[in-house]
DNA sequence: GCTATACTCTATCAAAACAGTAGAGTTAAT
DNA sequence: ATTAACTCTACTGTTTTGATAGAGTATAGC
């Protein structure tokens, strides 16, 4: 039931563009120290979410990678589905991508059952979550103020 | 997020053998058949099973595997957690199976408060579901009564 | 006891997935 | 023109996965 180092990877490089929605561009180079993530591996997830509308990107001296919509827009479940496939434990329980199994009949499979609601409990966190609740999970642990409004008296 | 194939297996040959009970011990072979599972692979996994204290076998001509304990008694969890490892998606939130992460400090990292809320959903759903009710769920896709007395007048 | 048929144990193996590396190319600010 | 960034494609070593194979051990029934 294992998310990829690849889809990990994702998943902190957006949390860094989330937090620098400020600047211009992030550069991956600054992605990959804060992140501890090879550089060259990196890029290639960059660009992989780039060409999938996720980011976009400047190039030459001044380059580097940007949220192409606000940090509110993008799901992790989306992110996820992009880098890893199904979300499912079983593929034939998959909305996005279904395929049959090698179970005698679907239709009455106890486990299919089970499985369902594996998925369902999943994707309900996934589909929930954006990269702008990923920021403010961090800040908050970060003992920042996540809402400076919390604080009003 | 997947299951591999070797989980999967596990868990239909549980069912087969939830559904039997009655039975003194159930033959590889049956399962086998019954469940589209190549025999010599589900060998291997039903004896890792038994070693694991979930099942017992017996040798010999009139040979087979049946459930150590009460069918009420085994979760999906224990079981893919025997054969998968750990439930959580990346194992820096796993309970069981924990490793250190190389995000730059666990401590506060988004990504892993995230994660803990897909932990959680998996594990809820997959430790509530024993052997015996997989085979309720069976049962009542097959049509069958899954527990005479809902029909009592 | 012999035999047939089951489980048991260990080894091996091919294919796929994973994690990462490499190199040559393109773009753009200075 | 130079430099420092992204881009595109290919490759490679390792691990995991999904099996298959063979020799061995137990046991029911004759």
């Amino acid at each position: 039931m294992k998310l990829s180092l690849r889809g990990e990877y994702a998943l902190r490089a957006l949390l860094v563009l989330g937090m620098n929605t400020d600047k211009e561009v992030v550069r991956i180079q600054t992605i990959s120290d804060e992140q501890n993530i090879p550089k060259r591996f990196l890029e290639q997830i960059l660009n992989e979410l780039k060409v999938a509308g996720i980011l976009e990107s400047r190039r030459g001296i001044a380059g580097g990678y940007r949220l192409k919509s606000a940090p509110e827009k993008i799901t992790l479940a989306e992110v996820i589905r992009l880098i890893e496939g199904p979300l499912a434990p079983v593929s034939c329980v998959s909305e996005k991508f279904y395929e049959k199994c090698t179970c005698p009949d679907e239709a009455k499979c106890g486990i299919r059952s089970v499985m369902k609601d594996v998925r369902e409990a999943i994707v309900k966190v996934l589909e929930q979550v954006t990269v702008a609740q990923l920021c403010d999970r961090a800040r908050m642990l970060e003992g920042q103020v996540a809402n400076p409004l919390d604080y009003v008296i």
